[in-house]
DNA sequence: ATTGACACCCAAAACGTTTTGGATTATACT
DNA sequence: AGTATAATCCAAAACGTTTTGGGTGTCAAT
């Protein structure tokens, strides 16, 4: 194909010396010479000797890589979120010298399956890195049980013991749902994130807790589920949209729908703002360049996945963090989609 | 660290069997008795064998694994080039059973000139896609004379000959132009990618090519450099907006940079689509969510990063493709952003 | 009884490293 | 002179596969 490589046999030969001794003066190790290890050196600059890494992760039993399987239905994964995170894992990785192996699968999928028992035995990765947790999620359990390194970002409803990062998303919709009481409203929708994703079920108790919490009812057709997207956010309209009395205010589990609801509602001629408040979740870039800006819950997404990334590399290599069980707290971003306060003139 | 791992040799042992037997028994090869690869199959399920992948890829010398080293000085890179692009080599190579690897440099960085040299050599990868070419790039130079497999999204101005998908954005700016100039446009400013990158100099000849045809002079103040981020976008405005007679129409290089410029217009007071023109280039998802909605040249990146990568795997495999050289036709998606056709009224 | 064809099996080499467990030599100390 | 100590070095094993180059036994045809 292209040039042979140039082996530690080689240089060894060239340079008039063991295998053993070429590689222990390429690491540094203090029983060879000073003059041999420059002579290696030197030898191994001019040759172009480059290690072969698949030998050395054989010997070594380890891969310096970590595994990030992407767990999207649309093969065509729009959602920041994804780029985000892998941003935040990749350069976390990169500074520590490991390799990223990505792969998309769709949510329990045979594929997902098959590519976590590929990863967990085999020694394909040293680890994995696993997001959007869901309910009874199967990923989780056979990790856990195959004793397999991994840091999940988000928790389960499993009452496994597994490192997590996680945002308080019922504490971050708490605080949306507070705001919009506080601008008057108290016909709130809210469209969900499909069931099953954990953090669409934290959001949705922290919808139906805030709201309980300041006694104000909610109806079941107030509560409906999208799909993540902008489409889905759209099409929910139509429905939210017919009740009577009229929602005063839609909060949406991402942000996605909540670009897609905004649109949709100012097609059909409603100021959002004004005549009906919108907020998301997640304060993706795109967030504060809508129109009207968005209102919604920053996640600093690139630090999660650092952090993710981090304890995932202190556990493989066996330095157990002292805390495996991160938890951060979302900040309220007020933008003008959610409005002022709500007039007396107005329902 | 975790349960230790059955080998080929455990398996062997334990159907009474020698190595290689069991090898070529899960190889299928017919010179194993159809009852003993049952008898191999059968143990080989019950212990839980995975044959260990590093072993068998220092074996085979071929790690059926791609590399995409994402050229982005902010680590954080929220341009959706990437992940859109990265999706379609995914999602390809997970289709031809190819794992990807990933990693981000900033653009001529030692980093990235390193992580290129260890990617030649090593057999860290089997191939590499390169994106973002740029004007004398050392990568394509690199990857060339060291006949590594490669192909690249984008062509360079070097006379090197080398595999490449490309589309033709001098084609797609000279549509843009036509359009704005079909309106009645004279006087329209370019905010143009950085110099040194491929696509950004096409694009810029576009402009500038079309704008002579058809005898429509351009001030050197119309065009400006800017970012390629939303930041980018709007930093430029002022620059393009101080020109007496002023601008109708302001072109930037790409959408993120459009969705900038839009909005620091509109926060001036100024309409877009009335007051003054702007169209970008990519259409990126968002593109058509902006308020209000963007005129641009669409690029199928998903499409795109699938032939990049099936190519790849070609060349990979030595099944030479019939045509190296694809170039792409962008597609003009007229929105409201443009506006109408000037009326006599405005200048 | 020999030969050839066939079906099935396996020992050993190879892939390119790192690690193990000494071996060799020179130097310093009794 | 003998012995510990330190400084260098290296042959061989190991990592877990796949591939090479046979070997053995059976059966049918000569």
């Amino acid at each position: 194909m292209w040039d042979v490589a140039v082996t530690l046999k080689d240089l060894a030969r060239h340079v008039g010396v063991s295998i053993t001794t070429a590689s222990r003066a390429l690491a540094d190790y203090d029983d060879v010479a000073e003059e041999t290890r420059q002579r290696v050196r030197e030898a191994a600059e001019q040759l172009g000797y480059y290690p072969n890494i698949t030998a050395r992760r054989l010997q070594k039993r380890r891969n310096d890589t970590l595994g990030f399987i992407i767990p999207t239905a649309d093969p065509r994964f729009a959602d920041p979120f994804f780029s985000e995170f892998m941003a935040g894992i990749g350069n976390e990785a990169a500074r520590k010298d490991y390799d990223l192996l990505v792969s998309t699968h769709s949510p329990d999928s045979p594929g997902e399956k098959a590519a976590y028992e590929r990863a967990t035995r085999g020694g394909w990765v040293d680890g994995l890195i696993v997001v959007r947790t869901r309910e009874n999620d199967g990923r989780i359990q056979l990790l856990c049980q195959s004793n397999f390194p991994f840091v999940a970002f988000g928790r389960t409803d499993d009452d496994l013991n597994f490192p997590y990062v996680d945002e308080d998303s019922t504490a971050g919709m708490r605080l949306l749902v507070q705001h919009l009481i506080g601008l008057g409203h108290k016909r709130i929708g809210y469209l969900s994130p499909p069931a099953g994703l954990m953090f669409g079920t934290y959001r949705r108790c922290g919808y139906y807790e805030t709201m309980a919490e300041y006694d104000l009812p909610v109806d079941e057709s107030w509560v409906i589920e999208g799909d993540m997207t902008q489409r889905g956010g759209a099409d929910a309209v139509g429905k939210l949209l017919n009740l009577d009395p009229p929602l005063t205010a839609i909060i949406c589990g991402n942000d996605l729908m909540a670009i897609g609801t905004m649109n949709r509602l100012q097609n059909l001629g409603i100021n959002v703002g004004r005549d009906i408040a919108v907020a998301g979740f997640d304060d993706i870039p795109w967030a504060a360049y809508t129109a009207p800006p968005l209102t919604t819950i920053r996640q600093p997404i690139y630090k999660i996945g650092q952090q993710t990334c981090s304890m995932l590399i202190n556990i493989i290599n066996g330095w157990e963090p002292e805390n495996t069980h991160i938890m951060l707290t979302p900040e309220l971003i007020v933008r003008e989609s959610s409005g002022t306060r709500l007039g007396n003139g107005r329902r």
